[in-house]
DNA sequence: GCTTCGCATGGAA
DNA sequence: GTTCCATGCGAAG
C-alpha cells in the first residue's frame, strides 16, 4: 500500500488516486501507477497502492462503499458483491435464471461439488424413512426447462438417492401461500427473499436451487461441513411436518432429522440456505412477468389447493394403502410431461406482472383427448403431483383457466385401473373446442401464485413441432431451454417460398394414435413437411364465425377480417369419403365446405360422428401438418381476443394485417386515402399486376398459343377459363365465396414480397385478393366473371 | 340409435 | 415384471 509519505516530489508528475473516497497522491516517478478498473471512457482507472491492493483482493467496496446501496449476494458462494458501482462492475455476472454470481465462482471445481453433493444426499438419505415404492430409476431433472444452467447441472445428478431426495423434497416445495401458511413466521417466505449475508439465516428455497448452486461451486463442503440441526415444526393445519434443512453459508444443504414417520401424515420439507433471491424480491425460480429473462419455478410442488383441499383430506392422504408423501415418485414425470412453455406463452398466461407463474406438467392430447369423449387423460404422476388429492372416484370439480383468462371447470377424477388409478379430465370438450385442439397439440398446465390458481394454456404441433423432442433428454447432457422461437427463425430463414419444419416423428406418430389411423408417421427419423408458399395459401381460409367489414379503397372493395384465417382446411378437401384425392375446390360439397368453414364449433355432434372414417382422421393429421405453417398461431389465436394481427406477425410488423384497426374501426377508407393501409394494399395489387403481366408475357413469347405451365404435364393442367390448376371443374359460388375468403395480407402479402416489387399504376375494376399469386393470371381473368366480394 | 360412463385391455415405457 | 396410459367396448341412460 502506498502511504502519504509517497507523495509525489515532483508536483506536475502527481496524480490522484481515481478513488473518489481516496485521493490519495499518486507519484508515478517512485511507483507506477496502480491500475483499477476500466472506467467508461476504455481507460484504466489509476489508483493508490492502497486502493488498488484493496481493489485486486476483491475489498474495494466493502472498504470504501459498504454503506452504499447495491450490495447482493452471489448466488452461488453467498459472497456479497457489490453492485453499485463501477469499480465492482466486472465482478459478477448475471444469471440467467435471476440474481448475480461473483466472477471466480464458476471456475470452481465440479468435481469437488459433485461428490459433495453424493455425500450429502446419501447422509440424507439414510435419515429420509424408507419408502416403499421408491423406484431405482434414475431421476431426470425436472428443472425450470428454460434454465440451461441449472439443467445441466441437474443432469450431473443422475442418482437414485437425488431422486429419491427429490420426490420427498418436492412435496409442497414451492408453493410459498401454504409454507408461509403452514408455518407462519416460522421462516422466510419463499417469495419474500431478502439478501443479507446472516450465516444462520433460514430461508427456504428450492432444493434445485441448493442444487444448482452445490454444483456450480463446489464450495459446499469445502467451507462448512455439513451440520444437522433438526429443526421440525408441526403443521398447524395438519398433521404435516415440516422439516427445514438449513444451510449455513458457503454450504448447501444441512441435514435435518427426518421426523416424520406417521403413516397418514404428510411431509412438508424445505430447505434452509444461505442463498437469497437473486433479485431482492422475488424467488429466483419463480416467474414473474415483467422479469427478463423468464424465470420459472420448477415444477417440483405438489400443488397445494387449500380452497378445496380440508383439513380432512390433508390429515388422509392415503391412497391404495400408501400415505400422499409415499403415494408416487411425483416428481419424476416423463421428460414428455416436462412443462416447456415459452416465455411468450408465460407472459402470456401469467397476464398479472405482480404473479408468479409456476410451470406444472404439458401433455400432448392424444386422439382420445382431443375427441369427442371429453375426457382428458392426465399423466397419473402429474395429476397426482399437482392436482387436489382425490379419494372418490368421483373427483372433485377443477377449475382452470385458459390462457385468455377464461374460466373452465372440469372434473378431475379418475377410476380403478390395474390396481392402480387413471385420472381424467372430464368435460374438457368446451375448451378444446375453443382452443381449436386437436391430437397432436400439446395443453400445458401452470399455476398462477400466490393465488394457486390452475391454468391450461396450449401449444398447436405447429410450436411445438421444431422443439427438441424430451426424449432426447434421456442422452443429452446438453439440454438446451426451449427453443422458443425456432419455428419464427425457421421461416425466417427459410422465408422464401417454403416452410420447413421437423416433426418428431416418434412423439408425434404417438401422440396421434398408433393405433387408429391418424397420421402415422413410422420412420424414426424426422419428417420434414415442406409446403410450398403457393401451397400454404390454399391453406387458406377465412376463420370461422368472421364477417368480413369492406374497406373500399380507390374504388375496390376489400374484405377485412379481424380474426387470423384458419389454416389447414386444405387437407380436409385432400380426400373424400371413398379416399380418392380431391385437390380441387369445386369437387367440394356444400357440407364440407359448411364442415370447413365451421370448425371451430359450429360442428354438430352428428356431423362429426359422421366424420369418424378416414377422411376426419387424415383431415386432422393434415390439419395439423398444414397448421405447421402457421407461426405463433396458438399464442396469438385467441378468439376471445379480437385481434386484427396476423398470426404470422409479430410485433413491429407493418403488413397491411398488422397495421390496419380492427375491421369496423378507424377511419373508413376513401378512394384517395393515403393511410397505410391503403398504401399498402395499392403497392401490392400494383405488384400482382405487374407481375402477372410480365408472366402473361413470357408465356406470350415462349410458349405462343400453349396456356400450360412448363412444369405440369398437360393432363393436369387447368382448362381454360379456370380458376387455376387445381381448379378442373365449375365453381360453386358459395364454395368460392367460403373457401377463398381471406385475409387480404395472407395473400399478397408475401407476393409482394418475394416476387417483383416494382410498382404498376395498372388497375382493374375488380382486385381479387383471394387469387394464388402462382395463379393470378387466371384467377385475374377469371374475375371478369367470378366476384367475390359482394357489391 | 346415440351418447355417456365406467372399466378392461394391451401396447409401450 | 411392473406400471402407465391410449383406447376399445359394453352397459346404462
Amino acid at each position: 500500500m502506498s502511504s502519504p509519505s509517497s507523495a509525489p516530489v515532483a508536483a506536475p508528475a502527481a496524480k490522484i488516486c481515481f478513488n473518489a473516497q481516496c485521493k490519495e497522491s499518486i507519484a508515478d516517478h517512485i511507483a507506477p501507477r496502480r491500475k483499477g478498473w476500466r472506467l467508461r471512457s476504455g481507460e484504466i482507472a489509476e489508483l493508490c497502492d492502497r486502493c488498488s491492493s484493496a481493489f485486486e483482493q476483491g475489498t474495494f467496496c466493502e472498504t470504501f462503499h459498504s454503506n452504499d446501496s447495491g450490495w447482493r449476494n452471489c448466488e452461488t458462494c453467498g459472497k456479497r458483491v457489490h453492485c453499485g458501482c463501477i469499480a465492482s462492475a466486472q465482478s459478477y455476472g448475471f444469471l440467467d435464471a435471476g440474481g448475480i454470481e461473483c466472477i471466480p465462482c464458476p471456475r470452481k471445481s465440479l468435481a469437488t461439488a459433485s461428490n459433495q453433493i453424493s455425500s450429502s444426499l446419501m447422509f440424507m438419505q439414510q435419515h429420509v424413512p424408507e419408502r416403499r415404492d421408491s423406484p431405482a430409476k434414475t431421476w431426470r431433472s425436472m428443472a425450470n426447462p428454460l434454465s440451461g444452467q441449472w439443467r445441466q447441472a441437474s443432469h450431473m445428478w443422475n442418482m437414485t438417492m437425488q431422486s429419491d431426495l427429490q420426490q420427498r423434497l418436492s412435496y409442497e416445495f414451492d408453493r410459498p401461500s401454504s409454507i408461509e401458511k403452514l408455518a407462519p413466521g416460522g421462516r422466510h417466505s419463499i417469495v419474500t427473499h431478502e439478501k443479507k449475508f446472516e450465516p444462520e439465516r433460514k430461508i427456504t428455497t428450492d432444493l434445485n436451487n441448493i442444487s444448482q448452486d452445490k454444483y456450480i461451486h463446489g464450495n459446499a463442503g469445502e467451507n462448512d461441513p455439513m451440520s444437522a440441526r433438526k429443526s421440525v415444526s408441526t403443521d398447524p393445519c395438519s398433521t404435516s411436518s415440516i422439516v427445514n434443512f438449513e444451510a449455513k453459508p458457503n454450504s448447501s444443504i444441512k441435514l435435518q432429522q427426518s421426523p416424520v414417520t406417521k403413516e397418514n401424515s404428510s411431509i412438508l420439507i424445505s430447505l434452509s440456505a444461505s442463498f437469497p433471491s437473486s433479485n431482492g424480491v422475488k424467488d429466483p425460480m419463480k416467474l414473474s412477468s415483467n422479469q427478463s429473462p423468464v424465470q420459472i419455478t420448477t415444477p417440483l410442488s405438489k400443488q397445494f389447493y387449500p380452497q378445496r383441499m380440508n383439513e380432512a383430506e390433508l390429515q388422509v392422504q392415503m391412497r391404495n394403502g400408501r400415505t400422499r408423501v409415499d403415494a408416487y415418485p411425483r416428481t419424476q414425470l416423463l421428460p414428455r410431461y416436462w412443462p416447456r412453455i415459452t416465455n411468450q406463452e408465460l407472459q402470456q398466461i401469467s397476464g398479472d406482472p405482480q404473479s408468479s407463474i409456476t410451470p406444472l406438467f404439458e401433455k400432448m392430447l392424444s386422439a382420445s383427448d382431443a375427441g369427442r369423449i371429453g375426457r382428458l387423460v392426465l399423466p397419473k404422476k402429474c395429476a397426482e403431483a399437482y392436482f387436489p388429492t382425490i379419494s372418490q372416484p368421483e373427483g372433485l370439480p377443477l377449475k382452470v383457466q385458459d390462457a385468455s383468462g377464461k374460466d373452465w371447470i372440469f372434473q378431475f377424477r379418475f377410476w380403478p385401473n390395474n390396481n392402480s388409478r387413471m385420472y381424467v379430465l372430464e368435460g374438457v370438450t368446451p375448451c378444446i373446442q375453443a382452443m381449436q385442439l386437436q391430437a397432436g397439440d400439446t395443453v400445458t398446465f401452470s399455476r398462477i401464485d400466490p393465488e394457486g390458481k390452475l391454468v391450461m394454456g396450449f401449444r398447436k404441433a405447429s410450436s411445438s413441432s421444431n422443439e427438441q423432442d424430451p426424449e432426447t433428454h434421456k442422452s443429452s447432457t446438453d439440454i438446451s431451454p426451449p427453443p422458443e422461437d425456432q419455428i419464427t427463425s425457421l421461416v425466417q430463414k427459410d422465408g422464401s417460398t417454403s416452410k420447413l419444419l421437423q416433426v418428431p416423428s416418434k412423439r408425434k406418430a404417438k401422440a396421434l394414435g398408433l393405433k387408429s389411423n391418424c397420421l402415422r408417421i413410422e420412420n424414426e427419423e424426422p419428417m420434414e413437411f415442406k409446403l410450398t408458399w403457393e401451397e400454404a395459401q390454399m391453406l387458406l381460409c377465412p376463420a370461422p364465425n368472421s364477417s368480413p367489414s369492406i374497406v373500399v379503397i380507390e374504388g375496390l372493395e376489400f374484405e377485412e377480417y379481424e380474426e387470423a384465417p384458419v389454416l389447414g382446411k386444405r387437407a380436409y378437401l385432400t380426400s373424400d369419403q371413398a379416399g380418392s384425392s380431391c385437390s380441387s375446390a369445386q369437387e367440394l360439397s356444400l357440407e364440407h365446405i359448411a364442415d370447413m368453414v365451421s370448425c371451430k364449433s359450429g360442428v354438430s355432434k352428428k356431423r362429426k360422428a359422421k366424420a369418424k372414417g378416414d377422411n376426419v382422421e387424415v383431415s386432422d393429421g393434415l390439419d395439423t401438418l398444414a397448421n405447421l405453417a402457421i407461426l405463433g398461431y396458438s399464442e396469438n389465436h385467441q378468439s376471445s381476443q379480437p385481434t386484427t394481427r396476423h398470426p404470422r406477425h409479430k410485433p413491429g410488423c407493418t403488413c397491411i394485417v398488422c397495421i390496419q384497426p380492427p375491421s369496423g374501426k378507424g377511419p373508413k377508407h376513401k378512394p384517395h386515402c393515403t393511410c397505410n393501409v391503403c398504401l399498402t394494399v395499392k403497392r401490392r395489387f400494383r405488384t400482382l399486376e405487374l407481375r402477372r403481366e410480365k408472366r402473361q408475357s413470357e408465356k406470350e413469347s415462349e410458349m405462343p398459343g400453349k396456356q400450360q405451365s412448363p412444369t405440369l404435364p398437360p393432363e393436369v393442367l387447368p382448362q381454360p377459363g379456370s380458376m387455376d390448376a387445381a381448379s378442373t371443374g365449375p365453381i360453386d359460388e358459395v364454395a368460392t365465396q367460403k373457401v377463398t375468403k381471406m385475409n387480404v395480407d395472407a395473400v399478397v402479402d408475401e407476393a409482394s414480397e418475394h416476387r417483383t416489387t416494382s410498382a404498376s399504376p395498372l388497375k382493374t375494376p375488380q382486385i381479387d385478393l383471394n387469387i394464388q399469386p402462382e395463379r393470378e393470371e387466371e384467377t385475374l381473368v377469371q374475375h371478369q366473371t367470378v366476384s367475390l366480394v359482394p357489391y
